[in-house]
DNA sequence: TAAAATATAGTCATTAGTGACTAATCAATC
DNA sequence: GATTGATTAGTCACTAATGACTATATTTTA
């Protein structure tokens, strides 16, 4: 529902072809979404299956032919539910890290401080990236701040566990 | 790849048959995975067809057969090889709520405020349900730290943008 | 002790998701 | 002015994922 959600809230905005659309998703929304083109074609296809968006082809000079999606009355009511459910709503999140992390005990500890130590640097970097974004306008700078909490929360945990592997080593 | 870091890591510690397998995976393992019995099957079989596990069928009394899973010698290099690269690498993590965040314009502020501290409401409970799975012994505390720090960043995260809201508002 | 509930063990049909590709146009460079 | 490279627009064949289901055995309860 998160794709249609994102779908529908570019088109809520007008009209848009399918190639801009994508190039939209890849660039502006990178941050927070990693849908992919053929991904979002078939999402466009069961949305105008359902009635929430319809296209028409148009074609501009010689370029190959675009379809234009639109969305229609039907689909701008379901993304507003759909966003009340977004903002009110909670879904839990599965950290992929805490699965290494489970069975980091069959490494040995010195190794896994290592492995780790290499994590955290990756972890600060992509902090960096994340600051330098900082101050865009709208809701945007919500979306870095996100980032950047949920970064700095990774990077003190993984210290938390580091120290602890130095204790253990010792 | 997380999934058969997973399979693997419970395999590496004994034989089990599927159903067992499965139990443990949805009840231990639940608050770092989310994977499905069926899909489960599915990953041990392309597991088996690489050369990663084994199984025999045995059965017990009248009860159905089962199929009991083990690791093989390349399973085990294969299952230490991923776990040096899952606890070294670092994967961007997307948060479906920034998708709601970033089209909260779309929304009067008042309601935005309202569905927000739902949300606030919801995320609270959930890092109650954490902070009383504490102290259990392992590495599984620190797959409840992780989680719990990850809840506290998302709840101060949206207090500030209520608190914005609030400005808004007014 | 018959019926209902639960546990055991896994399968199947269907939907979801994407890497790699096609095929044309336009721009740049040698 | 031919060749290379980038842009435009979307498709296809394939892999991944899961809700709903089957079928039997055991336990509980009325």
């Amino acid at each position: 529902m998160v794709r249609q959600l994102l779908l529908l809230g570019i088109l809520i905005e007008g009209k848009m072809h399918g190639y801009r659309l994508n190039e939209y998703v890849a660039h502006a929304m990178s941050s927070y979404t990693n849908l992919k083109k053929p991904t979002a074609y078939y999402e466009l296809e069961k949305l105008e299956r359902d009635g929430y968006v319809k296209h028409e082809v148009e074609r501009e000079g010689k370029r190959p032919e675009r379809r234009v999606y639109e969305i229609t009355e039907k689909g701008r009511n379901y993304f507003f539910d759909l966003l009340r459910q977004h903002l009110s709503g909670f879904a839990r999140t599965y950290f992929v890290d805490d699965i290494g992390i489970a069975f980091m005990g069959q490494l040995h500890p010195k190794e896994a401080h290592k492995l780790l130590t290499e994590k955290r640097e990756k972890v600060s970097a992509a902090l960096e990236q994340f600051r330098e974004l900082h101050e865009h306008g709208g809701n945007w700078r919500y979306v870095v701040s996100h980032n950047v909490a949920h970064l700095e929360a990774d990077i003190a945990w993984l210290d938390g566990i580091i120290k602890d592997l130095n204790d253990t080593k010792a």
